[in-house]
DNA sequence: CTGTATCCTGCGCGATACTG
DNA sequence: CAGTATCGCGCAGGATACAG
């Protein structure tokens, strides 16, 4: 199976890319997208439990990239409540779903890269 | 199995990230490593040809992301020939190689996706 | 053929303060 | 509780010219 550069290009979301790598990085790429991911993917969680389990992330970048996630459809965002303070939960889409397993390499090589040639620190 | 911040944070090569799924990110993220990478999967290239392969990329940025993947162990750099012209050929390293399943991942999430909500263009 | 040197621009991302 | 507003830095990465 050829599972790159079918054609001369792709198209996502009316945006052009040279191929799918370029385009899965595009869509996950960046320091914080996969992380955000990776956080979401046992289950909803919501804005405050997200911040507190990725504590360096800024209030700001958490709400730029959850909005980026949101528009290219990787996660939903669900409001409860009118009055303050309200409930906002973030979930993964099909897509997002669709993602894991990706996610999961993604983790996995990491771990055997530092089991290798890193460490684990704590403090 | 745990796959995500074992310890504090972890470190490679020097740099400290807060959790591997980080790590794996910079190491891989930005707008061409994972593309380069994926042209060199089948075997050792030279620069002319992942030139040509990826088009859209310059000689500049395709020499600084090389330069990075060979500092981070990722791929080897060899050069044959003292006089120019001069033939070089880069190649994946173990921990490259090791990452293969990751790109494939990738890439056929990014197949799929665009698959079902995109678009193919042949110009 | 395989790069480097310079210059420059966009924007990802952080810091801090404020809001419904 | 869940954000926005504003300001600005740093750096990845593009354009172009030059080099061993």
């Amino acid at each position: 199976m050829k599972t790159e550069c079918i054609g001369d290009y792709v198209k996502f979301n009316g945006k052009a890319y040279p191929c799918t790598v370029s385009l899965t990085m595009n869509l996950i790429g960046g320091k914080w997208k996969a992380v955000i991911l990776y956080h979401l993917k046992d289950g909803e969680k919501r804005y405050n439990e997200l911040r507190k389990e990725i504590p360096s992330i800024t209030e700001m970048t958490l709400s730029l990239q959850l909005k980026q996630l949101e528009k290219d459809g990787l996660i939903t965002r669900k409001v409860f409540g009118k009055k303050p303070p309200v409930k906002v939960v973030y979930d993964l889409t099909r897509l997002g779903e669709s993602f894991v397993p990706v996610l999961e390499a993604i983790t996995q090589w990491g771990n055997k890269a530092v089991t290798d040639n890193g460490e684990f620190v704590h403090s």
